[in-house]
DNA sequence: TGTTTATTGTGACTAAAGTCACATTTTAGG
DNA sequence: CCTAAAATGTGACTTTAGTCACAATAAACA
């Protein structure tokens, strides 16, 4: 197995850092009221253009988020994993949701009233703090997302995106297993940000010069290291 | 003159709201050790990849934030104006910059060093809390420019960027005056993301259909309600 | 376990945008 | 004000990726 050093900080938001060492009376505030609720694969969480109410913390699964343009067509510009919060950026800056969140496999999902989360940030300025720095970093993130789609060719941003993806379907606890990728063809086409059927004969031929290996809809990064020489970051 | 009524805010950052009614000693505090600058066009504030070292806050002329791909092709994600901020994520992230700044015409630019503004949001719970705020929009502004850049034709970008960049060049005291947006070819094609020759055909062909007017490299647009048709929002 | 429905894969074609080479115009500097 | 250099504009061509129509598999579930 290749192993191999990539700057996925680049591509992935930190919200799972809020928490880490938060003190207790902080965490006490957040999870006053909080509900946690079971989700099957495709339901929706918001959507684009209506007003937040609340956080969401992921126990387990996987969410994205995406925008639908007019014509209906989809971009996903993020896969948030287990450990991820999402849904403040509305409620912090009093706007609608920019963009639609659902869920793309079962999930366990928790949410934060408004008015404590609000609250939260007001009493705890190490909250607030955090936020501040991840924000920070998600701008970044947001920034190196859009210079890949203006710059980067569909092939590039397939091995990029499988890299990522990678990276987010691995399994905390078992480092060196092999990572399947399970998501439809079609969300990974608009992950990428290109037609399903464009997607699908990149896939093939990644597969024929054995980079990677599909089970069904299912993918299996064989050469991490050459993909992204393929993606050709720097 | 066409009127028009346009979402400016979805592709606005507003980091000019940062000082607005900000208490005098938080003033004080940003300001102590402010120098401010005379900047020709051209001249670069800071680099992808170097790290932070203050803030800037723009008294008068213009700056582009873009990134540069291996090949030397740069994306132009953002342009700001008298009035804005910029260059705070790096520094409250403790992260490289992930993007570069020039100035596009002469500026005046004002530099706050890093201690001062880090003690200030520090000091000042209204400051880092409109800080929040504005990042928080700021992810919306980002998540919109994405869309954009993956769903919409290079005409229809055209026409967004030429509303947003007249919104930049507009006077603040001349409402109703004509807008001369002064910016290059170049420019123009790295902000709308496609290559210099296909945008100059496109401004050749908005012409042709009556919805603007050059002189010399100078745009300026007549008919703002047809062009955000074109632009194909909603 | 069969059967229907959804997803994935493929071929042929089209459209959109990029590239290259060069002419023309504008701008800046001496 | 003249001239060199830079920026803009245009034509011909190439490349990349999207679209449409449909075949082949896989998944869901009765």
């Amino acid at each position: 197995m290749q192993s191999i050093d990539f700057p996925f900080d680049k591509f992935n938001f930190n919200s799972d850092s809020i928490l880490e060492g938060l003190p207790e009376e902080d965490v006490a505030l957040l999870t006053k009221s909080m509900v946690t609720h079971s989700y099957k694969k495709g339901e929706i969480l918001f959507r684009d253009g209506s007003y937040p109410t609340g956080i969401y913390f992921i126990k387990k699964g996987k969410v994205k988020k995406y925008k639908t343009d007019k014509e209906g067509k989809e971009q996903i510009f993020y896969v948030y994993r287990n450990g991820e919060f999402f849904g403040y950026h509305a409620l912090i800056s009093e706007e609608k949701f920019t963009d639609t969140a659902s869920t793309i496999e079962e999930s366990i999902i928790s949410f934060i009233p408004k008015d404590d989360f609000l609250q939260a940030i007001q009493t705890s300025s190490i909250l607030s703090n955090r936020l501040l720095k991840v924000m920070s970093h998600e701008f970044g993130v947001l920034v190196n997302g859009l210079a890949v789609l203006a710059q980067k060719t569909v092939r590039e941003r397939l091995a990029l995106s499988l890299l990522v993806l990678r990276d987010k379907y691995k399994k905390d606890n078992q480092e060196n297993k092999p990572v399947e990728l399970d998501l439809s063809r079609d969300d990974l086409a608009k992950f990428v940000g290109t037609a399903r059927e464009t997607l699908v004969r990149l896939i093939h031929d990644f597969k024929e010069e054995g980079l990677i290996e599909t089970n069904g809809r299912k993918i299996t990064l064989l050469k991490p290291l050459d993909i992204s020489k393929i993606a050709n970051l720097y």
